[in-house]
DNA sequence: AAAGTCCACAACCGCTCCCCA
DNA sequence: TTGGGGAGCGGTTGTGGACTT
């Protein structure tokens, strides 16, 4: 069922709107409503076609619309709304008042979007990405993130430490998952760099069910360290930023912590939405070492560290040589070689291909 | 200071949906 | 039931300003 464009007209004006257009627009559809939109411009005056016309109208003109940045509650809900709904950027802008899909469609587009993937997220599935080329390309990012953390002073550089070893753990993490995903043993030339020379003790020689049981206990560790982080960040920020206020450090847990109050919420506590389940909860680590936030949640993520392994040890008692494997094994990396996360990523991309 | 590059956002294009004769 | 027209939607593009080299 074809039909002929609205806007074949010759000599129809395109382009930006001028304040004297806009001001047409608004005056007419003031006095007169906008009734039908291909009759508009001629009555109005304007040389638009009526697209362009409810374009701008609803897009830029209506009073209604709410300019200024996205508030936190509103991008929060956005990227919830998105994990339902998809790109309905219609449905979407009738869950936020005074924001129109236009809007909406550009900041997803040129924000939220690119906050997901630095997070290790997919845009489209809102799962955690495992695509190597993706995790290979964010590794310079959440380094440099890392290495941005600050600038205060000696405690800037212990929270810049720990916060790109939570970085390239989550990293690692994600690689251990890949190799265990891949259904095929690994070559021996990428178990080779795990438990090779530059390798530690706990890793030297494992095996894949070795792998594939780290896999589980790190992906554990992940999912349950939010509750321990949140459990223990006020001590743990007290402790390593002792130059701040404790109001400052209660602002600053507690607007972490009301995120992911909030997403919780937003997802009606155990529903079947892992939405922000997967946004907040088992990307923790790699959203606190980007975000804003990055170094409070860092420092008490290096305190949860230790109660991961408590939690680990007297939980699961025969989990306890793996997951002990594990965290000796990632202690004993030496993630600071750039060479030895090449190969690993290397190897393992070889592994994928085959 | 100039040139080049990147980024954000307004606006356009083309398709689909829905209503109505 | 069918098809024409209006409106709405999502994807894409163009442009101006900010930033970098």
């Amino acid at each position: 069922m074809g039909r002929s464009p609205c806007c074949d007209e010759v000599g129809v004006k395109k382009g930006p709107w001028t304040p004297e257009e806009d001001k047409k627009l608004v005056d007419y559809i003031r006095e007169n409503g906008h009734g039908s939109w291909r009759n508009l411009p001629k009555s109005a005056g304007l040389n638009r076609c009526g697209k362009s016309c409810r374009l701008r109208w609803t897009n830029y003109l209506r009073p209604d619309i709410k300019r200024g940045k996205f508030t936190e509650d509103e991008e929060r809900l956005i990227i919830h709304l998105h994990s339902v709904l998809g790109n309905k950027w219609s449905a979407i802008a009738t869950r936020l008042a005074g924001r129109t899909d236009n809007e909406i469609k550009n900041y997803w587009n040129t924000h939220l979007k690119k906050k997901l993937l630095l997070m290790g997220i997919d845009p489209v599935t809102h799962r955690r990405r495992t695509d190597l080329d993706i995790l290979a390309s964010s590794i310079p990012g959440l380094l440099a993130a890392s290495a941005n953390l600050g600038s205060w002073d000696a405690n800037a550089l212990r929270l810049q430490a720990d916060a790109a070893h939570l970085a390239k753990f989550q990293i690692f993490q994600s690689l251990v998952q890949l190799v265990s995903s891949a259904g095929t043993p690994p070559p021996m030339e990428a178990m080779s760099l795990l438990g090779g020379t530059s390798a530690p003790a706990g890793l030297r020689g494992c095996q894949l069910g070795d792998v594939l049981q780290m896999n589980r206990q790190l992906e554990a560790v992940l999912n349950g360290s939010l509750g321990l982080a949140q459990d223990s960040m006020a001590a743990a920020t007290a402790s390593a930023l002792p130059s701040l206020t404790n109001m400052e450090l209660l602002d600053s847990f507690h607007t972490y912590s009301d995120r992911v109050i909030a997403a919780e919420q937003l997802n009606g506590g155990d529903g079947p939405d892992e939405v922000n389940h997967n946004i907040y909860s088992s990307t923790g680590h790699l959203a606190a070492a980007n975000s804003t936030l990055s170094s409070v949640s860092a420092a008490a993520a290096t305190a949860a560290d230790d109660q991961m392994m408590e939690r680990i040890n007297s939980t699961d008692a025969s989990a306890n040589s793996s997951a002990s494997t594990a965290f000796e094994a990632w202690e004993g990396l030496n993630p600071d070689d750039d060479l030895c996360w090449k190969n690993i990523l290397d190897q393992i991309s070889w592994t994928n291909t085959q």
